[in-house]
DNA sequence: CCACTATACGACACCGGGTGACATGTTCGT
DNA sequence: ACGAACATGTCACCCGGTGTCGTATAGTGG
């Protein structure tokens, strides 16, 4: 059973998060010190890096889970799948249930303004990224060449990146999946012949 | 004409560039401290400070210069081009340019090896990518929306990002001009009719 | 209930990237 | 040759991040 200790862990965590996205909503993340919120949430910096290995993983929290969701959501294909096809199905429900939580939206505001977000996010995608590419040249039907997938994957995050920025600038908006269909549609590669 | 001044500096930052480069090279970004840096070529980490506003931007020198040359290139395209064209003839004359120096296949090699490099270059690309975006719209011929034309550039910049990899992994001897044709090919966007 | 150990925390010192301020020399225009 | 613009060094400082140590507290076996 999950002993006290790590329950406490969990809420501290959740708390810290908690109030560093508020710290970072109220006067932006380069303008709030690691102390501010360790201060705010009463422990010490020291021990915020405890909780988090960097100030920017207060942002992430959860969204590093989701990327192995992906990578495992795209093996669970069917191997024959167009591979862009597999990418658009994957990425779409992994969208909605970002959409779902309100916690992630605020962090996709913040992220999508603060430079040092973006690239940390950009950073952690491509991590993830390379497992789904390595994952579609993984299947035994259509021999992918690694740039083919690398490609694909590219084009994806490309799609996913365009989609995210639109709806933000939309102020919420836009209809998320209809953006990514569209996306998806727009640049659907033409995959030689099998 | 140019006097003195702007022409040690302009040698002090190359020579900066350099030695910042050879040791990189040598121990690796981050185990290179800036001060390390500016001893090896003679002054302060304080005026190193003066010549490039980042570690990370005597890697990079001339990159972003090209930046903003390719923006100009997409202006001086003819305004009823399909903007993919433009994108692709214009991003292959600049990889062309890049790969012409010695230097800057070093910088990428130690780029796409370092997180933290890669994640400034997404940083500097996002920004002029932007204004490649809006060059793209503000075409008065074809009326691009803002997500498509955010699109089109992302994706294109999805394409560079693969044939970069592609070619690191080669080893530098696969033709570029030849991947970024195969790349720009297979994601060719079907664009509404106009 | 009591000891024993693992864990969490605060405190402190330290490193490296980056900035502001000031003083001193050097180059430029006139 | 003179004053303004500029470059450099020095010093102090901020902030993110890490190593270390002492100490309190929670979990576990008897």
């Amino acid at each position: 059973m999950t002993g006290l200790r790590e329950r406490t862990r969990r809420a501290v965590r959740a708390e810290l998060a908690d109030v560093a996205l508020r710290l970072f909503a109220e006067q932006g993340f380069d303008q709030t010190t690691v102390e501010e919120i360790a201060q705010a949430a009463g422990l010490t910096k020291r021990s915020f890096f405890r909780y988090f290995p960097a100030k920017e993983d207060a942002v992430f929290g959860g969204v590093d889970v989701t990327g192995e969701q992906v990578v495992d959501d795209i093996r669970a294909r069917p191997g024959d799948e167009d591979p862009w096809h597999s990418l658009h199905q994957v990425l779409r429900r992994w969208q909605q249930q970002i959409h779902a939580s309100e916690q992630a939206l605020a962090s996709l505001r913040l992220i999508e303004s603060t430079p040092s977000l973006r690239a940390r996010l950009h950073e952690k995608r491509a991590h993830w990224r390379q497992q789904v590419s390595d994952a579609l040249r993984d299947r035994p039907d259509a021999g992918l060449e690694a740039f083919t997938a690398d490609l694909l994957t590219n084009a994806a995050t490309a799609a996913l990146d365009t989609v995210s920025h639109e709806w933000l600038r939309s102020g919420g908006t836009a209809d998320q999946a209809a953006l990514l269909d569209r996306a998806f549609t727009l640049i659907r590669p033409a995959l030689p012949a099998r």
